[in-house]
DNA sequence: TTTTGAGTTGTTCGA
DNA sequence: GTCGAACAACTCAAA
């Protein structure tokens, strides 16, 4: 009677419950699960509170194939991901109520909506009598780990991360490995599930995704993204990554959005790759400093959780911003008339991703050329990026505005012109995604208005028809933001 | 406490 | 064409 008891208590399950952590191995929070010898039930909840952010359109398909992987590799192990939708706290609740699990483990999230469900969800589940743990995937460093030397958090990223990378080598453990189809034990009783395709992730009618079709979401594409960037881009990272036309840079941004990839694993391989080739190190440092910008801009929207709202630095908060639908919708098309900007945002529109120095690009255009308030770009790049990311968006729109912490100084306003014949010299980026302007020589692709009519009639270029003219002068609109943010020193004097 | 040096990614102008 | 200075002042980090 006794052993009888302690038996059926030793096969409570654990539910384990994926958010942001879309993989098997270097997972904390499946590892401690499987560690317990106890039955492990995978659950995924869509969360439709409304205390939640909805997710964008492209995340929404980068999930829907994400899911695909995540349960097949699961399956394979002879387990299940379950799926359930609605309030998540209730959808949680009522699992464990359901399964009569001995414990809940997830890993953690930064942002302020996340954090209070996630530990208003912890105490009622301590005062049913149920086990709860929380785990670090995401980060290498986690914000309440580290302060300066007064001990605030830090705002400005050089010493920030100067403090983390020591912190990390002396601290780095070894990411546990997947679990295997024998230590992952599944329950006597699978939990019913919903089925992925009645949430409708893809876009049918029109399904405007026919050019995300080289995208490889889930863990063995992350794994296979990182080792491809390892072993051809890594020695020209630091010398080829602001070329737009390249692929020098990683594209690990979607699948570190969903945790297909954790940055342990990442830094761990780079420090493989630099023993291995010494050549390459300062390149991959450039790389893992990347890496530290989203340790960085998730340690400043857990201190300043309304990141993705307001202002950093509150003078901004009077900043003059325009309304200009018109112009607005302009640039999300790709039809501002200047080449760069219109490259980067097709991109983004055709592929979900855009080349980091054309975010930037883009970013400043919508701020200072157009006057537009960054959380209008903030609120498209969330719905357009496959690697939308809370706090990589907000704190790099912010960055952009000059906003945000160590922001950019006020003065320095991209010029897509300059920034083209600097980073897109031979026009292979621009050509690529403004194919109206192919034919166009070098000379005249960046600044198609300034060339001779027969230079546009040769390449069968007709401004204002085949092609917009300008939707702003440069020189006026430079003028202008310099304007506006003086009167924001004047108003702050 | 005070002081000092530094701060992701630029542009323009004039010598 | 190249080069250095100006574009502001402020906040942060650390000695």
């Amino acid at each position: 009677m006794m052993d009888a008891t302690r038996q059926s208590e030793a096969l409570r399950p654990i539910l384990v419950w994926f958010r942001n952590d879309l993989r098997l191995s270097d997972n904390p929070a499946l590892a401690a699960a499987v560690a317990s010898g106890r039955p492990v039930i995978p659950v995924l909840v869509d969360d439709r509170s409304p205390e939640r952010r909805p997710r964008g359109a492209a995340s929404a398909w980068w999930l829907d194939r994400s899911l695909d992987a995540l349960a097949q590799s699961l399956h394979a192990r002879g387990s299940r991901l379950i799926l359930r939708s609605g309030d998540a706290t209730k959808v949680v609740l009522a699992l464990v109520a359901e399964t009569k699990a001995h414990a809940v483990y997830w890993n953690r999230l930064y942002a302020a909506d996340q954090i209070a469900r996630d530990s208003q969800l912890k105490s009622t589940l301590r005062a049913a009598g149920v086990e709860v743990k929380s785990f670090n995937s995401a980060l290498l460093v986690e914000p309440f780990e580290i302060v300066n030397g007064s001990g605030q958090p830090f705002k400005v990223f050089t010493p920030f991360w100067r403090a983390a990378r020591g912190q990390i080598r002396g601290q780095m453990q070894i990411p546990p490995a997947a679990p295997t189809s024998d230590t992952l034990i599944a329950p006597a009783h699978w939990p019913s599930s919903e089925t992925k395709a009645d949430w409708r992730l893809s876009p049918q009618n029109p399904d405007w995704s026919q050019g995300f079709v080289d995208w490889r979401p889930g863990e063995a594409g992350a794994q296979t993204a990182l080792q491809v960037f390892l072993d051809r881009a890594a020695d020209q990272y630091g010398a080829r990554r602001d070329y737009m036309a390249d692929a020098a840079t990683s594209r690990l941004s979607p699948h570190l959005a969903f945790g297909e990839i954790g940055t342990r694993q990442i830094w761990r391989a780079v420090m493989a790759a630099q023993e291995r080739r010494p050549e390459a190190g300062a390149s991959l440092d450039k790389f893992l400093s990347e890496i530290g910008w989203r340790e960085f801009s998730h340690h400043l929207l857990y201190q300043f959780p309304d990141l993705e709202r307001r202002a950093f630095k509150s003078s901004y908060d009077a900043f003059p911003w325009r309304s200009d639908p018109k112009a607005l919708r302009a640039w999300k098309r790709g039809q501002t008339g200047y080449p760069l900007v219109d490259a980067g945002m097709r991109e983004l529109w055709t592929t979900g991703y855009m080349h980091n120095r054309a975010r930037m690009i883009c970013a400043s255009f919508l701020v200072k050329h157009l006057l537009i308030d960054w959380r209008d770009g903030e609120a498209h790049f969330w719905d357009t990026l496959v690697d939308a990311d809370r706090a990589n968006n907000a704190a790099g729109w912010q960055w952009v505005a000059g906003s945000g912490a160590d922001a950019a100084p006020y003065f320095r306003i991209f010029s897509p012109m300059g920034q083209g014949e600097r980073f897109d010299a031979e026009g292979g980026y621009v050509r690529r995604w403004v194919p109206e302007l192919a034919r166009l020589p070098n000379g005249a692709l960046h600044a198609p208005w300034l060339a001779e009519a027969n230079v546009l009639q040769a390449a069968g270029v007709r401004l204002g028809e085949t092609y917009p003219l300008p939707i702003v002068d440069h020189s006026y609109a430079r003028q202008r933001a310099l304007d506006a943010l003086a009167s924001l020193k004047a108003a702050d004097a």
